[in-house]
DNA sequence: GCTTCATTTCGTCATTTCGCAAAGTGAGGA
DNA sequence: TCCTCACTTTGCGAAATGACGAAATGAAGC
């Protein structure tokens, strides 16, 4: 692998909401209204933390409707992006905030879909 | 290891200068002046990578008279530290441009590092 | 003590990054 | 066809980064 695609691999671990993505989406596939209940980020700046993930090939999308679904980058995943992975999911297995987006995500897949999008709009409205 | 120590590490990573950095220090501790003749780059640039890495956890120093030697982490290194230099040249062990470093590496070694400072404080003054 | 000099710290500048809101895109339903 | 709406792209301000030269630091030799 090129000097460049590790370096662009390196830093987009180098945001700690990009990590806690990483996390999230390490059990299962996440639309993007998950994450951003998730980050309580605007959701703008999901969506570009997303892509980064995706270019440095972290992360694949799936289109389901009007709904985009991300997961881990599987089978498609290069061995060092797989590597990068690892190291990341060894590193921080044990990490008190990982833990605690671990519970609230349990909190935000109990929810309806609809519901969480229904409620992003009333807030995104009162601003 | 907390999110932003992890972080910290990543970002670290996620410079091509420092990642030629810790593949030159892989097999052997080197001075400051041979780093900065590998890499071409302003003396004080140089020194804010090597602290960068150094507070990642993953190059240590030590003085010898005039002269600071880096070289890798060695036992006092955290596991994460260990594991992000093993992701490291496991990705990169076959890169043309960290090759042509070692090449390049070997010239440098050749040299008296007194010769190599004084061409330095010539082409300093040169400026 | 004074000088020399390898390295670090500081100040500055250009570029990049990360946040947001607003506008654009495109799939699904009326 | 037109509207809705999940998501992305664009534009922008504030903060961080990476480069440099100049000044500070501190070890060695006189």
């Amino acid at each position: 692998m090129p000097l460049d695609r590790t370096v662009t691999l390196a830093r987009a671990l180098g945001d700690p909401s990009r990590v806690r993505v990483l996390f999230a989406c390490r059990r299962r596939e996440l639309c993007v209204c998950q994450i951003t209940a998730l980050l309580e980020l605007a959701p703008s700046t999901v969506s570009k933390h997303l892509s980064i993930l995706r270019t440095a090939g972290l992360l694949e999308s799936r289109q389901r409707g009007r709904w985009i679904h991300y997961r881990l980058a599987g089978a498609a995943a290069s061995r060092e992006a797989r590597a990068a992975l690892d190291f990341l999911f060894g590193a921080l297995a044990r990490d008190a905030l990982i833990a605690a987006d671990r519970r609230r995500l349990a909190e935000i897949l109990a929810l309806d879909p609809d519901r969480l999008c229904e409620r992003q709009r009333c807030a995104a409205r009162r601003r």
